[in-house]
DNA sequence: CGTATACTTGCATTATGACGCAAGTACGAA
DNA sequence: TTCGTACTTGCGTCATAATGCAAGTATACG
């Protein structure tokens, strides 16, 4: 494939060889974790409470089975949305509210980075690297 | 369920009640559309190239078939990630980056609020309004 | 009109994931 | 040590979705 180094790729095929920040933090693990209705369900009822809760609490905002409840919360945890604290026979579960702020934030950025991008680029800009992954 | 107006919820059963911004901001369809590793791949090729693309260009970023392509991009404009213009027997796909970058900063504007409003609310805050959906 | 191009749609296959139930583990209390 | 609580894990079922191939549609071009 024809490397493109310091120009702004012509080409989404040319495009697939170039790294920028975008594809680091277009990450489907995290969207994954946000894509079930059920998951954001117990999500935003954590993020609103506000305070650390366990599964039992949790399991009480939806009609799911507690089973279900901690397999979600696991996975949330897994994603880094939320974290998880073991106290006893009970786990507290928080929202990282920082974490995921911040890479969503950081994912909005990159986004624009890529906008703004063609005018750096013709401008002399950073170039595009290969693709190493 | 008791109704919690004017506090904040002491549990997550009772910040279900409660409707907030992170409730319309937390959407598993946008999420859904970002959570497969290829459309994720289609995606940042387009955002890279920065130009509109037609479907043929992209499909040449990966191996899939060409109908399958299809069907991402026309799944990702309908999560509103991309815009289709048609122009012909062509379809032009491009990234929507204002929208996208707006919509991830106001969930995680809506993420943050969840921390502040403890202070906020118990200094009299705007309250806790009631689920409607 | 016929043909090529650009894409879409139907369909079968396969993979992934959500769910509930039941059983299992881990810990605390009596 | 026996029981109850809090959660996790195994497993079968069902639903959703990703994929490729083949056929279909729509448009341009000669």
């Amino acid at each position: 494939m024809t490397q493109v180094r310091n120009r702004r790729p012509t080409s989404p095929k040319q495009a697939a060889a170039c790294c920028r920040p975008i594809d680091d933090r277009l990450d489907p693990g995290l969207f994954k974790a946000l894509s079930d209705p059920t998951r954001v369900l117990l999500l935003a009822c954590l993020a609103k409470c506000g305070r650390p809760s366990t599964v039992s609490e949790v399991a009480e905002c939806c009609a799911v089975d507690l089973s279900v409840v901690s397999r979600h919360l696991a996975l949330l945890a897994d994603a880094g949305v939320l974290d998880a604290r073991k106290e006893g026979r009970t786990v507290w579960y928080h929202v990282r509210y920082e974490e995921i702020s911040q890479r969503l934030r950081a994912l909005a950025d990159a986004i624009e980075e890529c906008v703004q991008t063609r005018a750096r680029r013709s401008a002399g800009g950073t170039g595009c690297c290969p693709k190493t992954r």
